[in-house]
DNA sequence: TCCTGTACTGAATCAAGAC
DNA sequence: TGTCTTGATTCAGTACAGG
């Protein structure tokens, strides 16, 4: 693309195929709400690696993870995070995801050019990669970095009691446990392989957009890959702008994000765990979409009604809150668990949210 | 302390006053096993925090974690690694210990020094302190990093096994979940404050040195502060040196270590990987009569079999090798452990060779 | 329908020692 | 120094076949 395009108005919900920094060149400045990335982490493997069993590991070998030296990433990294930092509203804001490879290379290049961290944020993961020859501890997070376009910068978007309504009246912390992309969420290609090497989980956007968005915002994703970012956004009712080099990625995301409108339930089996059971939020169902937003559930009598929204917390006619809180009020109780009161609608019967909530635990195990 | 001073023996178990870089510089090169080190955050704080309480929250408010820029920051930080660098040996290694303020300014300069990182280990606190004003999310992690020397050098201590054992036969993950410094073992002043403001937890340092020393290994830290990281080595049969600029760290600290008491030997054994067990060829099982010439083995379906030769090598029906290549061989594989891939037949059953090898190593133990 | 066993997989800077 | 041999090493989860 020539240096000379610029964009006579904001591509709202497109993907635009080229070398991000030149698209982001061609953006109108101070036009953009928010910033996902997830660049190239630069990793460095030598050889194959085999598991105990001898078979191989499929590890990320793309041409665009190749990098000559530290220096070469980071001149990459300052340009991009010029770019972005250009196309930023005032109020805007930029998250990153990285592994120890490149996180602290993006951080300090971050830093560098004036952006303000407000959390580093641990994605720990129940399901990682195990270190497969006991030479170190297995690599079980990865980090993003949230931080504001500058330090003078008061007003930013952060959605304080959402997230604390998330986590079911407590604040949310800095860590996220949250699992790996697997199953259906995963897209594959034609013959049945990956169709990208680093999928992210849409758990996990799901969580970014709803702290550091409002409906409506602009969110631009540099490095789009298969569109998660792309299809939460449409999902929660956000605008997204994506930009990406490669064909197929751009072939995948399309096709992927045109299907988030008809959201299908998910099956809903239950498979319950025999490890001790570890606290599952009630926000964790509709992040990770066993839940719309806007399902009403029900008293078991379906004498009253409530509404989902997409931070967890729950509407009824003259209140607003955590399950425990609205199913407490709706009865004029001091307190009430929410869990077994709430019911949802499924094939027409009622079954109480806590089906839910031993699902998410039998796929989450201890962690 | 002038520049031509120079250390004639290492220090052992001491803690030396004065600037970290001058001191580290007058130690003899290669002669440290391991460096921890806790440096200023450069935290960035402005005006005081009050709790919704309206109390004041009694912050990082010292001297020495004051620079006047990240440039500032960066120069001590890579000044400070150099003389570390320096001072360890080939096989030694290095953590670090900080917080998002600096540990991306870290890292990269660990990075650009020629050290190779290992692992992020992400401290997962059990109790940190809120946000108070509902601004960000709760900051309830600080993150380690954990490199050796150089990426070349292949010998460092991981002890995989203790690890493992530690985290009831699991792999140990990047992320560790402890309680921060509070109670008994928080150190206090003569008025009942806080005696440093940044006081570790020991069992954070425990997990390090179990991890990556050896019992009689030197532990450097440059940031000493109160000594948890001489606590934990004095403890743990491990020697420190720890360096130390203001008096009243240095009076709480050595009152601290020397109230510790040592482990004795044999409690700090810990579970020792295979790898460092006595080498026993398969053939040293048929010459000390534990398997006959003309034995035959089997895989644990008993599909394949092959013979025992007097110098241990095994005959298949199209070829002959050692237990390893044999096994491979069978199976189409390019590897396999022989070990535990053959079996013999005992009183009708199958047993893994495996069985035969320990009782040979139990036997030279005694011996 | 439910349970069991086998096969496969995920951002991975993944070996060490003898000769 | 490089080459060759030895032999150490995995967790949570999904998918599917078979009983």
């Amino acid at each position: 693309m020539g240096r000379s395009r610029q964009f006579s108005r904001i591509p709202a919900n497109e993907i635009l195929q080229g070398d991000c920094i030149e698209l982001m060149n061609a953006l109108p400045e101070k036009s953009v709400d928010l910033v996902f990335a997830d660049p190239p982490y630069n990793l460095q493997l030598q050889g194959d690696l085999t598991r105990p069993d001898q078979s191989k590991v499929n590890g990320v070998t793309d041409a665009w993870d190749q990098f000559a030296s530290f220096e070469t990433y980071d001149r990459f990294t300052r340009e991009w995070l010029a770019a972005a930092r250009r196309i930023l509203k005032d109020t805007g804001a930029i998250w990153v995801i990285g592994s120890y490879h490149n996180i602290f290379r993006v951080g300090a290049s971050l830093q560098d050019a004036g952006f303000w961290v407000m959390n580093d944020i641990v994605w720990r993961k129940t399901n990682p990669m195990p270190n497969f020859r006991g030479t170190r501890f297995t690599n079980a997070h990865e980090t993003l970095i949230w931080a504001t376009k500058s330090a003078d910068q008061k007003k930013y978007t952060f959605n304080y009691d959402a997230m604390k309504a998330l986590n079911e009246d407590l604040q949310m912390r800095s860590d996220w446990v949250l699992p790996i992309c697997t199953g259906a969420e995963r897209l594959k290609d034609e013959t049945g392989d990956k169709a990208h090497p680093t999928q992210k989980p849409e758990s996990l956007l799901h969580r970014v957009l709803l702290a550091t968005t409002n409906p409506g915002d602009i969110v631009l994703d540099p490095f789009f890959g298969t569109g998660t970012t792309g299809a939460v956004a449409k999902k929660l009712g956000r605008n997204f702008i994506g930009l990406e080099r490669e064909d197929k990625y751009i072939k995948a995301a399309k096709a992927r994000i045109k299907a988030v409108q008809s959201s299908k339930a998910e099956d809903l089996k239950v498979t319950q765990s025999k490890r001790q059971e570890p606290r599952v939020p009630f926000g964790m169902l509709v992040e990770r979409g066993l839940l719309e937003p806007g399902t009403v559930l029900y008293d078991p009598r379906r004498s009253v009604a409530a509404k989902v929204r997409a931070d967890g917390s729950l509407v009824c006619k003259d209140a607003t809150g955590s399950i425990h809180k609205i199913g407490a009020h709706v009865q004029g109780l001091e307190a009430c668990n929410g869990w077994t009161f709430w019911h949802f609608k499924t094939d027409g019967k009622l079954k109480p949210i806590d089906l839910l909530r031993q699902k998410v635990r039998a796929e989450m195990g201890t962690a």
